[in-house]
DNA sequence: CTGTAATGTGAATAAGCGTTCACATAAAGG
DNA sequence: CCTTTATGTGAACGCTTATTCACATTACAG
């Protein structure tokens, strides 16, 4: 009875699905009935797209890592000031968070990291990917002397991403209970204190002065 | 055949057992057989001590809270200066997880979070004491001048745990992959400079410079 | 010493879940 | 138009898991 679609656009619905059901029920909520009730299809129609449970999770997996990892690769390419570049990746992260409540819970999921060896893996070598991008833009910052010269790349990248994780699970686990945007732009705002490169007080240094202005 | 003991110290034994296998297998693999085999007893005997599986989640919460929250507000309570405080319960908090895998686990589960309201409820809150203990040490650090005066104190709170619990979970998902102590460290020690209030340049500030020594 | 309540257990029950199968039906090529 | 292939479905299967039950056995109060 109901019209038929090509494979290619079946299993993207399905990976759509798949990370709305997360976001109302996380990872454990995450049954095909549910998959195949929300994208509006038998649950045996799923396999005729994915050969199980453990491919569609690494459909999504590689969907989020294209997401991510993807935007702040883009931004990290541009041309502004390494600042800039980090407050855009910290706007786009939070941002595709608030969209997706799913993303997170599924990141940092158990039944994926305890579950499927190849899965855990490829996510931990794209969550390094995504740190090593931040060390890299943080460390440009440091030569440029946007930032503090004596921080650590890497150990100022995990603040930053972990940071936004707990912000993400506290906002997940309280059912939104708070403002995610208002929430995220005050740690942020915190942050660029605590990293920025410290004006040196004014009547001291003339000549940097004239530089700020 | 086997003896018996009291159902204090059998629920004790549970939550210890039930922790164990939150370590090695996640709660997701936290199932009564699993519990009962670790703790040396049949499943039935689980439903003589708690009245079901939520109820001993409920216990688990309970401990943990008092492990975690109660090691940080003693150290609180104590005389020395606040970034020593806070070194303590970073170390303390970190030390913990280090013996207690299931720790971090249990803290941002699934199931915890969607599966049971009231203790959701009651880790938000434990979540909320912790971080409202270390904004108040921040805050006292920063009235002491031993921090740099223009830092949130709960927004930096927020950071610094953050950090703890992204590399606890990544820790965790990596199956130990990594020295924890020696990440923990580095993270501390890029963290203090972060926070630290910065020492004046010593030929421009001879009166501070005494301070100092 | 005796009976009573608490503690312990193997087996059975019921529900949920991933997966498969036999059968229908739409789409596409000749 | 017709045949073949891909797509779609309800029903059934096997497995895991939490929970209950009838029945022992230990601890303990009197």
């Amino acid at each position: 009875m109901p019209p038929k679609k090509n494979t290619h656009i079946r299993q993207e619905e399905i990976v759509q699905a798949a990370l709305q059901v997360i976001g109302d029920k996380g990872v454990h909520g995450l049954t095909i009935t549910e998959i195949a009730g929300r994208a509006g299809m038998s649950d045996a129609n799923i396999y005729r797209h994915f050969k199980g449970k453990q491919e569609i999770l690494e459909a999504l997996g590689e969907f989020i890592g294209e997401r991510v990892m993807g935007k702040a690769a883009s931004i990290a390419a541009g041309k502004e000031c390494a600042l800039a570049k980090l407050a855009a990746i910290f706007r786009g992260h939070t941002a595709l968070i608030a969209a997706n409540p799913g993303l997170p819970r599924f990141m940092f999921s158990e039944e994926i990291h305890l579950g499927n060896r190849e899965l855990a893996a490829a996510m931990a070598t794209r969550m390094a990917g995504y740190i090593e991008t931040l060390s890299g833009l943080i460390a440009a910052g440091v030569s440029a002397g946007e930032l503090q010269p004596d921080l650590s790349p890497r150990e100022t990248a995990i603040a930053l991403l972990g940071m936004i994780q707990l912000t993400a699970l506290r906002w997940s686990i309280t059912q939104g209970a708070f403002n995610l945007e208002a929430e995220t732009a005050r740690l942020w705002e915190n942050f660029v204190r605590l990293i920025r490169r410290q004006q040196p007080v004014a009547h001291l240094t003339e000549t940097l002065a004239m530089d700020s202005v």
